[in-house]
DNA sequence: CCGAAACAGGACCATTCAGGTCTTTAATTA
DNA sequence: TAATTAAAGACCTGAATGGTCCTGTTTCGG
């Protein structure tokens, strides 16, 4: 599967989907759009903060807004920020391979994880927005656009 | 981080590995050479039979072989037999995201997918030759070529 | 003919780690 | 000063991976 993890995956949607916004949002509002649970939001957010991918307002009318363009934020430099260094085995940068296993391959590994941290590296936010979003799904953000339907559960 | 499951990992050192030898070679015999405790390798082993990586032959003086050439098979096809399809995230082949998370962005992701496997399409297992070997896992490797050193715990 | 060696197939357990939640603190604004 | 919101971190839970073992079947050697 080689899938990246959830947070990954998050992290890609709320900067497409906060960018999409102007003026800062809110974590619980971000939530709302991007149907993930609130704290979750909060959490990528915060690492995103972090990584200065965001910029952050605190107190009373807070929020977040993106610290510079979607076209300027790879793909692999959201998922090295929120999962840590792109590499696809233990066996990274000619170090010996983890349990000492004598697999002699360490070298080889490299030309693997350049290859897809490159491709990755290629690939802008800006290039993720939708062209043509799912219908299923159109649906569900419209109904969540009106904006007082937020504080239902809190 | 993105790394592909440890399984995986043996599988393509063990496939090496195995195109270095001649003749069958038994699973407690690829245990030695690989490092990789024994029960796992024969684990990998019947994986990779299943999907004709490997010939294997029972009984005594029985073992396995490969079944083609190590530049006939691709790294991508490996990591697809032991670990299922690639692909960087549950949204795949344009269907709708797992949870309904209204993330509209289910197209984009498959531009990524592509890329992905068909870099790891493009690099055959026999690219991943030692060329130049840890030397710090050479010399382990030289140990465990005597044959009779198998012997001992089991 | 019998026993050992080795693969085949599956069940099973254990550990790890990611995902998610909650609590407290600090900052900002009205 | 009070209310709102982000910041930070501790903690729990659950799934999935990794790893082990058991039983059966095949083949070779004595």
């Amino acid at each position: 599967m080689l899938k990246l993890s959830r947070l990954a995956d998050y992290a890609i949607v709320i900067l497409v989907k906060l960018g999409e916004q102007d003026g800062v949002v809110t974590s619980p509002a971000l939530a709302v759009i991007t149907g993930v649970p609130e704290p979750t939001v909060a959490k990528v957010l915060k690492v995103l903060s972090a990584h200065g991918f965001v910029l952050s307002q605190r107190g009373a009318k807070g929020g977040y807004r993106l610290a510079r363009s979607l076209a300027d934020m790879s793909v692999a430099s959201v998922i090295a920020a929120v999962d840590g260094q792109i590499a696809l085995t233990a066996c990274v940068g000619g170090r010996e391979c983890d349990t000492g296993l004598s697999c002699g391959l360490c070298g080889s590994w490299d030309v693997i994880n350049t290859a897809i941290r490159s491709t990755l590296e290629g690939i802008s936010l800006e290039s993720m927005r939708p062209k043509e979003a799912c219908p299923t799904v159109l649906s569900q953000i419209n109904k969540l656009n009106a904006p007082h339907t937020v504080r239902e559960g809190a």
